[in-house]
DNA sequence: GTAAGTTTTGCAATATCCTGCAATATTTAT
DNA sequence: ATAAATATTGCAGGATATTGCAAAACTTAC
């Protein structure tokens, strides 16, 4: 059997899957497992499919890159992302956060509304990228390894220009009497000046993100103008929130 | 036997079964493993289908639908690419174009080397966000649809603040009397901010782009160090910008 | 921490490829 | 038609590539 055929087998599957497992193509193609990381490292020197630990996963620049990441998010954020789209309104200037809340409201967002979109945050840019109607400003800035945003000064900076009608923000952490808080120093600073450079901010927020807190001061609890969480109980923390003017969603 | 009756046969195999082994070739046509090999050359010279080890496949596999669209992932980029990856040393500062070409530099690059990345694309920044020791400094702007790079006065004034020690520009047109040139506008801005903060450029060019010319000028064609091609024939084009004291490569 | 699983590295066995060469077939020039 | 030039073919060898194995280094999960 020609190398070429093992390629093409493992790219097909791959395509079909999207994944691959050494030990499955080993027995597959009745060659060592050794062979077939062998491939596989050559494969992906090409870029057509990435080496991970055991296998492979297809490897594209552009949108899907991000595809991983997104897939083990849960249906409580699905849930908070499809609330949060209906505060978004034609024609506004909106800041989109960097965490994962934001992506998937991103990747929620019907192709023909008018916005302009502010963002550090790169699968939301390349999500965005596709729709015909939505302006991305990009924020430069340094990339933080592992989390696809940029932060620092440059960051800062260029947030600093905007007049946000909305940000969406992504809450690791909120607390009706500590205000919201981050556990990363840089991120907190960059959230911060979203919030400054945006009239309102919608909150997202899993509810156990409810009441707990974080190393990092981020803003008061009632600059906040909505939090959106995936369950509307009526209980005691809610009502907190809603006693300080925000709307719960 | 006539050759040309082994060629047909070769093809038409190859065809059919998308392969063929040098043995069973030899066995069916009753010559020998060399001549095989022999016929194999002659036709992978003339493009009509692709040598491996122990046989052959198709030139341009039928459903390869994986090759990206966005990269034209050609050959001749690839050659561009590993030969580009030589001219970057360890701690250096290298601004990269937003060009596919660039972008396969970023997809080939090793995982340890140590470099400072100033960038545009947003495939090279995610590709290189996995790099351990590559800092990735991503020029904020605007996004410009179909292409994944940034444009505008902030991307500039973000490339400004730099002394590079190369930058790796992906070539439209070059032209030895007009200079590098470009067909979006924007996009030639850009690029030219990016050679007035680089000390070397290193220009990644397929042969087919030499002596041409589009409608909008990025720097004239002696600031260049380097340019990259696919093919190195001595012909009368490259002695043209060999004199003008650029490298071949 | 440990243990299990995975990757890397070096190595040896094997397979394939390239080169030069000689024998044969084919073409070309006279 | 004949000799010389050229092309094709098979073969021997040394060079190169591929493969599987095993030990060591590394990751991951618990």
């Amino acid at each position: 059997m020609l190398k070429e055929e093992r390629f093409r087998l493992i790219l097909d599957r791959l395509v079909h899957d999207q994944k691959v497992y050494l030990a499955g193509l080993s027995t597959l193609l009745n060659v060592s497992e050794d062979t077939i990381r062998r491939d596989i490292k050559e494969l992906a020197e090409q870029g057509l499919l990435k080496s991970v630990r055991g296998g492979a996963v297809p490897h594209s620049p552009g949108p899907h890159r991000f595809k991983d990441r997104i897939l083990h998010d849960t249906e409580q954020k699905q849930i908070i992302a499809k609330k949060a789209l209906e505060f978004l309104k034609d024609d506004q200037v909106v800041i989109f956060d960097g965490g994962t809340s934001a992506v998937l409201v991103a990747q929620l967002l019907p192709k023909d509304v008018h916005l302009t979109v502010v963002t550090n945050s790169f699968p939301v840019a390349t999500l965005l990228e596709e729709h015909e109607h939505v302006e991305v400003l990009f924020a430069g800035g340094r990339l933080l390894k592992n989390s696809f945003v940029t932060i620092g000064n440059d960051t800062i900076q260029f947030l600093k220009k905007f007049r946000a009608d909305i940000c969406l923000l992504g809450i690791c952490s909120i607390h009706a009497e500590l205000g919201v808080t981050s556990p990363n120093f840089e991120e907190s600073e960059v959230k911060r000046v979203m919030i400054e450079s945006s009239k309102e901010i919608i909150a997202l927020a899993t509810v156990e993100k409810l009441e707990t807190a974080e190393a990092y001061y981020v803003c008061p609890t009632d600059r906040l103008s909505v939090i959106i969480t995936d369950q509307l109980a009526e209980d005691e923390a809610f009502k907190v929130y809603t006693e300080l003017g925000i709307k719960m969603a």
